[in-house]
DNA sequence: CAAATCTCAGCGGCACTGAAATTT
DNA sequence: CAAATTTCAGTGACGCTGAGATTT
């Protein structure tokens, strides 16, 4: 659909702007990291490990933004990929120990260069000025 | 998950941004409407109809945002409450002509003083000036 | 025993596709 | 006959819940 067409009602509302553009933003991001055979919650995943180093397949979830159920699939992935390593917590053999390997971190140099591209087909419409000011925007009423 | 927990790499990617705030957006927004026992898709077409007039469901759902296929069952549930009232067009038999009811009026007038509300706390971190700013982005980047 | 962790099976909302039936 | 419209059945991605197994 487009913005242009949709009743006033609608476009004066965030919540319902804020509904439409993440649905071109994931096929975006989506389809960049097709290319690379991998999904966007697996780079959530390798993001968090880069920044965050190693950790339990629970926290990992929590910083990711990702349950802790579906955790378990990608982790599965992205580990027959040789991406990242899981093994048992010798400290406490209830948890996994998840971690980025040397392979992981390039690969995730290659995805953040095509997500980049990802972006700028998403806010083309936008200079810099206004991206920064967006997300500047965004973060604020998440509460960052 | 708090956005300030978040990997650098995810929190300075609009897309990343994008999609955290409709999740919060659609909850705020379905309660409101689930206390008038409706749905977030409902509002759009009630909203539809308002503005553009009496309409075929395939140019309610070009205009609404839905699938035409998904269409049927809101405008069922519609006009079962009376909202709207659905007839076969005689100028082309093929189409439905949908219209909307002086009750659906009187609701749309309810529902968007709660969504209206609704707005406010999920976007309470934000002053007016920069809700402003922040809807005109939006609205920018999709290309309106 | 209670709590934490990983894993798996399954559910519900959602957007969509494909096809049948009707009409133009 | 081809195209448009409504309707329905079904699919797939997604986020989540609940429960079992293991360990602390």
């Amino acid at each position: 659909m487009d913005v242009e067409n949709a009743p006033e009602r609608l476009r004066r509302l965030p919540s319902w702007l804020l509904g439409q553009l993440p649905a071109e933003a994931r096929q975006e991001v989506g389809a960049a990291l097709a290319r690379h055979e991998l999904h966007r919650s697996q780079y959530a995943l390798l993001a968090s490990l880069e920044e965050f180093g190693p950790s339990s397949q629970a926290g990992l979830g929590e910083r990711s933004g990702l349950d802790r159920s579906d955790v378990v699939g990608w982790i599965d992935d992205l580990a027959a990929k040789e991406l990242i390593e899981r093994e048992r917590d010798p400290q406490d053999r209830r948890r996994n120990v998840v971690a980025i390997t040397p392979g992981g971190r390039m690969t995730l140099v290659q995805l953040e260069r095509d997500i980049d591209k990802a972006q700028d087909r998403l806010l083309g419409r936008l200079g810099p000025a206004d991206r920064k000011t967006l997300i500047r925007l965004l973060r604020r009423a998440l509460g960052a």
